[in-house]
DNA sequence: TCTGAAACGCACTGCCC
DNA sequence: GGGCAGTGCGTTTCAGA
């Protein structure tokens, strides 16, 4: 399952706290040369362990400070109906995560929204419009306590 | 609010889905040389546009493939109730996003583990030693359908 | 697996329009 | 606002231990 090393690990806190850190930078905190750090970055970006890089964007100054939690269950559960439905959400720009879940309800999405009203449009015109929609239930953030993109190792 | 023009949009979608292209290619992709990207891309670090710049680490590879939802209401909902729940709760590493919610539920938290034997103790053990937690509801991912750090601009 | 050195390309600066 | 040229630095490669 593992082929990590504390090394590897370090690397890796440090790549997910900020990717602009240099080899030379990571190599002078571990005591090592740039070398075997770069040959590590690229093992670790080869098998996967790092998927991408990204630029994390601030949602306010882009005017979307909604962030919607949306619960969603629906009226069948037939294999195709629930394809259809997963279709339907990934090319939905506003849903940023779906997941399904287990327990009563069968979706989680959250949605980035400008406005309650546009939530309002999204969840009337576009949501609805999904087949399928049994029960519909939204919340939202009033405030992010903690929000990282870091997983602990 | 906004100070961004059509070319500042298309540089954060570029660099919310990959990081690592160059000013050089996205000139190329734009039809401008690496100067005006390069100012720009400056600029929007500057304005707080990008926060920041990460890796995305597989969590299934790190041993990290079980996501949970929990749903927490506190008993007492006096400030400084809140207010320690939430520095707590800070402090949990396997805790990625908590969000203060409208509605019956006071808390959402994601919370990252490696097994549901892991996640009982978690509960168990950090989450309930916390004061003032009332109502406590697990939900479980089963599947990703989508998931992104992108913000559509 | 690490060190060290060499080659290349990009980030970054300054000056031009 | 964008283009062009130069410098330093980081990335990338490779020989050797």
């Amino acid at each position: 399952m593992e082929g990590l090393d504390n090394t590897d690990k370090t690397i890796l806190r440090i790549l997910q706290r900020d990717s602009k850190k240099t080899a030379k930078e990571i190599a002078n905190l571990l005591n090592l040369t740039v070398s075997p750090i770069y040959e590590r970055i690229k093992r670790l970006e080869s098998k996967g362990y790092i998927k991408k890089y990204v630029a994390i964007v601030n949602n306010k100054l882009i005017d979307l400070p909604i962030t919607a939690y949306c619960q969603v269950s629906l009226k069948s559960h037939d294999e195709s109906f629930i394809d259809k439905f997963e279709n339907q959400i990934i090319n939905l720009k506003e849903v940023q995560e779906c997941y399904h879940m287990a327990g009563q309800i069968d979706f989680l999405l959250k949605i980035n929204m400008r406005s309650l009203e546009e939530y309002h449009d999204f969840i009337r015109y576009k949501l609805s419009k999904i087949d399928n929609i049994g029960i519909l239930n939204s919340t939202f953030s009033l405030k992010v306590i903690k929000h990282t993109s870091e997983l602990y190792l």
